[in-house]
DNA sequence: ACCTGAACACCGTTCAAGT
DNA sequence: ACCTGAACACCGTTCAAGT
């Protein structure tokens, strides 16, 4: 019923009287089932996120797989608007303290060192629940053109490339990452190395 | 009193009632003046914007510019916490439509065209205030630090720095922006450059 | 075990009335 | 011109009481 209220009228729609109204009873009759609000919209972004494609280092690269990623946050958030207005105000962006770890270990799989890889992984994060915060109140369907007829799915793919080749940057200036080892990694990625890769970042 | 009521107490503190209370007089005597709570906070983000460094092309390139301007727009408005999570449910992200327009022509200016600087100024702007959401919760100051002794600071300098090196490497991919041009670029930037410059952007 | 009813402490705002 | 007072339509939540 949550879901429900929340993708026919966003996140504001989302309250305990207008749950208990959809479910015929007072609404005191929620909290023997939940300890309160905060309860009720934990359940809600346990239930959407676990839509969300997981942040994980695929065959074709880093940059694809994120990418793949943060569009799939975007999709499956936009179904409810106003909740990334939400989760953007949370510690650890309202996921769990694992699924922020899990990001985490990505980055550093695909060679970031620990520090960036701590910082690249909220990077990202906000930058697509803000996309959505702003989505959310202009609307995301192809029905709402903005300026110069872009829509909202220019916006992201825009943001996502840009994020993308961001971090991208970062990585490459990193010392001991450089175009020599970039070529390694390549070679590593294509299954041509037979070496030991004393310098690989992904041991 | 509103200023001080949100430095105070952040957003969730302006309300009308406390308003009134601190002004000693009643909720409606506000409305003799103001329109309602919306018109309130127009006023508000019109006073705390008016202390952002402007969005202009400097001698020191865009890059440059750029990040001062994001850098000073976090700096003043995470005076304010909670503000960027009101400004990023807003069109045109809280600021007024000269001031966006204003941003769209320095990325004209940077050399992106038109539709790239129409998704750019979007972009850096929707990141700064997703950055400014996450740190309303978490707070800003030196007494606040994260996971590894990582501060506010620091994310948002990964993220700024990450937000502008995607911005050149879009910049960098536009077709009749490429190595040649980037090159003529810089010689004009270090005041070398005595020629025509005929395929200057800048123009 | 499951739910109700009254009440409290909040919101923004309308409408009519005061001086 | 400037402000008050009562009231309305909302919130989340506590506490005591019902079956």
């Amino acid at each position: 019923v949550a879901l429900r209220l929340m993708r026919s009228g966003g996140f504001a729609r989302l309250t305990m009287r207008a749950m208990a109204t959809e479910l015929g009873v007072t609404p005191m009759a929620l909290y023997y089932y939940i300890e309160g609000k905060d309860d009720l919209i934990r359940l809600v972004v346990e239930e959407v996120s676990a839509a969300w494609l997981p942040l994980q280092l695929d065959e074709d690269g880093w940059e694809e797989s994120l990418g793949r990623h943060l569009f799939s946050v975007w999709e499956e958030s936009a179904r409810y608007p106003g909740l990334s207005s939400y989760l953007i105000d949370q510690p650890t962006l309202g996921v769990t303290q694992e699924a922020m770890e899990a990001g985490i270990a990505f980055f550093e799989q695909a060679g970031f060192d620990a520090t960036d890889a701590r910082l690249a992984w909220p990077f990202a994060m906000t930058y697509i629940h803000g996309r959505l915060s702003v989505d959310a109140r202009l609307g995301h369907g192809a029905e709402a053109p903005r300026l110069d007829r872009l829509h909202a799915r220019d916006y992201v793919r825009f943001g996502v490339d840009a994020v993308i080749r961001g971090l991208k940057a970062i990585l490459e200036s990193q010392p001991g990452n450089r175009q020599a080892d970039r070529d390694e990694l390549s070679r590593r990625a294509r299954g041509a190395a037979k070496s030991t890769d004393p310098k690989s970042k992904i041991a």
